[in-house]
DNA sequence: CATTTGATAACG
DNA sequence: GTTATCAAATGT
């Protein structure tokens, strides 16, 4: 299987971020090949949204990747304890990123499972943070190239339309209306989204779109 | 449901 | 230099 091509990431994240459903998250470390795929991820657009790290066009060493050409690696780390992945989009000067919120395991499930210190397959990869950490992404794939050999993403299976459900994204209580914007995308029934959305609307969270 | 935890940003 | 804040996960 081939890796996506950089032009693939060099649009905006409203349009890859529903497509990079069903695609295949590869890393490779000294431990191994470890692989999943996504299920579910979250589009941030720029400087229009004020839930993204680049609202207003805001610029900080740790965001300075996201002004850069689409296909690069951003990590950050939050809460002390955990780390996120996401990538870049869209083209230089154009701060958009998709954030991967959950993979369904794929190859290297034993490794997985050693770094993330549990066996179950369920919790693996099922959350921003359990995935980079199944997969060994560390705050040193910061600016890493999706062309290179470490880390890269392969086509998987393409996601029919009717398989894709959206909803507003998780935990940004801090963003104000953009708290409402459909932004989150994922594969429709799939077993290993990331907890499901807060109280309240409950019978509107998974199985609506 | 409460608690954990440290990098980062925004202040002085 | 200090403080407040977070695209969460875990364990009770």
């Amino acid at each position: 299987m081939d890796k996506l091509p950089l032009a693939f990431y060099q649009r905006s994240a409203l349009e890859v971020a529903p497509q990079l459903l069903g695609k295949i998250l590869v890393t490779e470390t000294g431990e191994g090949k470890t692989s999943g795929k996504i299920v579910e991820v979250e589009a941030y657009t720029g400087i229009n949204d004020p839930a993204s790290h680049t609202y207003k066009g805001k610029r900080t060493p740790r965001t300075e990747i996201i002004y850069q050409e689409g296909g690069r690696v951003y990590v950050y780390s939050i809460y002390g304890i955990h780390i996120c992945f996401n990538v870049v989009v869209n083209k230089k000067d154009i701060p958009e990123c998709v954030f991967i919120r959950a993979l369904q395991p794929g190859e290297g499930i034993e490794i997985m499972q050693k770094r993330r210190k549990t066996d179950s397959l369920k919790g693996l990869t099922s959350g921003p943070a359990r995935l980079t950490q199944a997969l060994g992404i560390e705050m040193g794939f910061y600016g890493e190239s999706l062309a290179g050999d470490r880390i890269y993403i392969v086509e998987g299976n393409s996601i029919p339309v009717e398989k894709v459900g959206r909803s507003a994204r998780v935990n940004i209580d801090y963003a104000g209306e953009a708290k409402a914007w459909l932004y989150r995308y994922y594969i429709l029934g799939n077993p290993f989204l990331s907890a499901a959305p807060r109280s309240g609307s409950r019978s509107s969270s998974y199985h609506n779109y």
